[in-house]
RNA sequence: GGCCCUAUCGUCUAACGGUUAGGACAACGCUCUUUCAAGGCGUAAAUACGGGUUCAAUUCCCGUUGGGGUCACCA
């Protein structure tokens, strides 16, 4: 059987990273197995969906990576549906039922109820296997508001059916779902799918991940600085395991090892700092040149020179695990912030851990008379300027001297070597900045 | 609470009756380094509990406990 798989998200809001992953495992599988893919937005309540949604959820997909087959919104099946619904009233196996709208207001309505058998149902789930279901306390359940208005589980059951869905993998939320819908799928004569009902991506205190509670969007993860591989590898094998160490995974290799029986029954936790590692790992892999656009477009923000970007770079290149910790780096206290803004050296907080500030402003003062008269070519190379200093550095402690010219470089405890550094600041601005620190420390 | 699903290191997981229970992330330590990060090396860390079945159970069965999902005229 070739198969042909959807997802089936709702236009509420950005697509949530769970919905990412269950589309993710549909189409590798479809993809394994030479079938086909497709998304269904269901659009059934009209109350809640936007349009601007619809786009949303096309625009995620692209950036995602995910391709897809083909692309439907539900509401333009909504004469189908009516047809088919009408068809199960017409044979008796719904019915009409004039009662009291639920909203509270008293209004009378005409809704449709399916006549449930009250069968127990057994459906062979893929991931967990055989699952039972007593369907008579469902009762005889709404499956439209009105003649004309179908509600979700009918469209589903709908929908599948005239699209030849051969498979439904879910969350395992939908489980529920499943026998009222196949109690409706065997109303309307249709053949069952295969169902596979996915573990659920939970937070770390174990509860469903959510979007407003725990910023679960695809949309948020994109925005700070995620990449789309890194997040399509890494929900990969968040429920599903190849069998072997490998953890970097191409799309086209996912594909070609998908396999259902290697899915996880139980929930799993979303892990940042996984996700993190993944995303540094994919960062590492960039080829310099995109590595570079990147960061130059990024670096552009801030008061930094075309010139300087290509020795910032590197450095930048080996520091990040995600886009955004570029910007820390160049906030306040961060790692660059040295590189747009002069420090105040404020001997208080100098972290003198080995002399006072006198001596310090001594080593200071020998420095700057070396940095002083050291011809411009040197403060272009790492390694000439760290033999010009070192020699000082050694004969007095290293950390006697080093410390206090970082400190008057940056401002900053933590930074890049002091030798990067003075580079980075070019002689003068070098040499303005120590003669600061040496003025601040008398 | 009813129904359903589920249970290996803190986290993601390997094992598909016989292993010193493996790997990765995180943590910790050492190393490199003036610092931080990265890198290299290493350490600690798990089969929820109780019954069966079996020569042998992480693995199969039952129960307990824990966790989760779901109980709409939402999807």
């Amino acid at each position: 059987m070739i198969p042909r798989t959807r997802i089936a998200p709702s236009p509420t809001g950005r697509m949530h990273i769970g919905t990412v992953r269950t589309a993710l495992f549909n189409y590798l599988f479809a993809k394994r197995h030479g079938g086909t893919f497709f998304v269904r937005v269901e659009d059934t309540d009209k109350e809640r969906n936007k349009d601007e949604w619809v786009t949303a959820i096309w625009d995620d997909f692209s950036w995602c990576g995910i391709p897809t087959d083909e692309r439907f919104i539900q509401s333009q099946h909504l004469d189908r549906h009516r047809e088919l619904l009408k068809k199960l009233v017409d044979r008796g196996v719904a019915y009409i039922s004039k009662e009291e709208a639920k909203d509270g207001s008293g209004r009378k309505v005409e809704v449709v109820r399916l006549k449930n058998p009250g069968t127990r149902v057994t459906f062979d789930d893929a991931i967990r296997g055989e699952v039972s279901f007593d369907t008579k306390e469902l009762g005889d359940f709404v499956i439209a508001r009105s003649i004309d208005d179908p509600l979700y589980h009918f469209a589903v059951v709908a929908d599948d059916g005239d699209a030849q869905v051969t498979h439904v993998l879910r969350a395992e939320e939908h489980i529920s779902n499943t026998p009222r819908q196949i109690l409706i799928q065997e109303a309307l004569g249709l053949p069952r799918p295969i169902y596979g009902h996915l573990p659920l991506i939970l937070a770390p205190d174990r509860t469903k991940l959510s979007k407003r509670k725990h910023g679960a969007s695809i949309e948020n993860y994109r925005a700070q600085g995620y990449s789309a591989q890194a997040i399509i590898n890494y929900l990969a094998l968040l429920g599903w395991n190849p069998g072997t160490p490998q953890e970097i995974f191409s799309m086209d290799e996912l594909v070609s090892i998908f396999d259902l029986s290697q899915i996880q029954k139980s929930g799993a936790i979303f892990d940042v700092q996984k996700l993190n590692w993944f995303n540094r790992e994919y960062i590492q892999r960039l080829p310099a040149e995109e590595f570079n656009k990147e960061a130059t477009s990024r670096l552009s923000r801030y008061a930094i020179s075309v010139s300087e970007m290509p020795r910032i770079i590197p450095l930048i290149r080996e520091r990040i695990a995600t886009w955004s910790e570029l910007d820390q780096m160049f906030a306040e206290g961060g790692e660059l912030h040295f590189l747009i803004h002069d420090p105040a050296p404020n001997p208080v907080q100098i972290p003198w851990k080995k002399d006072a500030p006198s001596i310090a402003a001594q080593h200071l003062t020998h420095l700057a008379t070396i940095l002083n008269d050291a011809p411009v070519p040197v403060f272009a190379d790492t390694d000439a300027i760290k033999a010009l200093i070192m020699p000082y550095a050694e004969e007095n402690g290293r950390g006697n001297v080093l410390w206090p010219l970082r400190f008057a470089l940056t401002g900053q405890e933590r930074s890049p070597d002091p030798f990067t550094v003075l580079v980075l600041l070019g002689k003068a601005t070098a040499l303005a900045r120590i003669k600061t620190a040496i003025t601040a420390l008398q």
